[in-house]
DNA sequence: GAGTGGTCTAGACCACAAT
DNA sequence: TTGTGGTCTAGACCACTCC
């Protein structure tokens, strides 16, 4: 349901200047890194004051969409910025540090979304994807196998351009190469029993428990860009919170 | 490390003024529920501008610590407010709907802590404690055990008080009777096999994956009040984040 | 009608980064 | 030295709640 265009026009200054920031943001007008106009300018911009583009700012700011630096000016946050406002689970090993020392590629291939696929990313069954198999490792010990499945639409070439760089972090080269901002991810966590590939992968035992989590990435706009499925071994490491 | 009282004397005023009315919540002043001075009064008494009274709240506020309702005032947030903010896990059935709708407590025993307990609640083995075993139904089904371990020293009396009233939120009756509000939870999450008590109380398979998430409670000084451990049967429900 | 918080303005001075 | 964001002030008008 979207509001009447009267709602619409009585919605606050400041809230209608950031959701205008924000398309902009979106829209590739200023990239990750990139600096913005300065608060004052973008107040003579939109014809307010300082303070009303201040708060426009500051909740872009808090979500780590921006990142301001006093003498520096406000600039277009990186994903490493965002990482911990996105509320994703993070693999920790006994002793508490995070995992992600190093990453190796499976394979990457074009496919057909499946019946399961389509309904996590919301298309129809059959759209082209790109799937990718990759292994993560805490200090040379693989720990988690993961299954990413990617829109091909929204990303194309997405197949060969990770084939070619087997990037460490994924999201990064959403932004760097697609100026595809990932705002907003959604998790499942239920436990599994090991099967056959994971044995084989992570020499877990058949039938162990393990954790396995489903994850669905957003953009900005909240279409759905990416699905992912993560089975980590669960006697050496447990599953967190970000921080 | 502390600060130093020359660098407190330069933080800025909004950020003492803040750290102050967190004293003064969790001292009791103001209970939860209860409406605080408004901005102007707040302003005045601590000798600032409104603006800044203003920006010392508004971030309590974001953490739901303090409830502001135009034309009413500013309120304690009680912890139904805050349950969004805390970042736990909830355990969701298969179509999206969020679990508790029923609890069937066990039994409550006074005990001594475990070296376990000890550790996760910061305190010395042996330190009294009381333990509570209880059930969460969903649709009649019961799909979780939960074992809580909780501080006799910082919650006099709370099993007598449990035991006679059976609360479905806890964490309301630490608010309403001890003064003491959750302000943090830390959770890990992990997959274990169905044991006897499981398959007894949860009617799983033995040796069935199960979700086991431990989670420890800290109030707004930090200090760890609570210690849980949450065992969910996985075949009908899953872990995702709060909202 | 009196009092609350929400929005908005127009200034001031400051710490800091860049050059 | 210039320009940035961070803090702080002192007002204004408004929507809303409560009595």
């Amino acid at each position: 349901m979207g509001m009447t265009e009267a709602a619409e026009a009585m919605k606050p200054l400041y809230l209608r200047m950031q959701e205008d920031l924000l398309r902009r943001v979106q829209s590739g007008e200023w990239r990750p890194g990139e600096l913005l106009p300065s608060e004052n300018a973008l107040a003579a911009e939109y014809g307010v004051s300082v303070g009303t583009a201040r708060k426009a700012i500051e909740e872009l700011a808090d979500r780590r969409l921006l990142v301001r630096q006093r003498g520096r000016g406000t600039t277009v946050g990186m994903h490493t910025h965002r990482e911990e406002v996105l509320r994703h689970y993070r693999l920790v090993s006994g002793t508490g540090e995070r995992v992600n020392q190093d990453t190796s590629y499976l394979d990457v291939t074009p496919a057909r979304a499946s019946a399961a696929e389509a309904k996590a990313l919301g298309i129809n069954r059959g759209t082209a994807v790109t799937r990718v198999r990759r292994l993560r490792f805490y200090q040379k010990q693989p720990v988690v196998i993961e299954h990413l499945t990617l829109r091909e639409d929204l990303l194309p070439g997405i197949g060969t351009l990770i084939d070619a760089t087997r990037p460490e972090v994924l999201y990064a080269v959403l932004e760097r190469q697609f100026h595809i901002i990932i705002g907003k991810v959604q998790e499942k966590v239920t436990a599994v029993r090991a099967e056959a590939p994971d044995v084989e992968l992570l020499g877990v035992e058949l039938g162990e428990p393990m954790l396995q989590i489903e994850r669905i990435a957003f953009d900005l706009r909240s279409l759905a860009v990416e699905r992912r499925i993560m089975r980590a071994r669960n006697d050496t490491h447990y599953l967190s919170e970000f921080a």
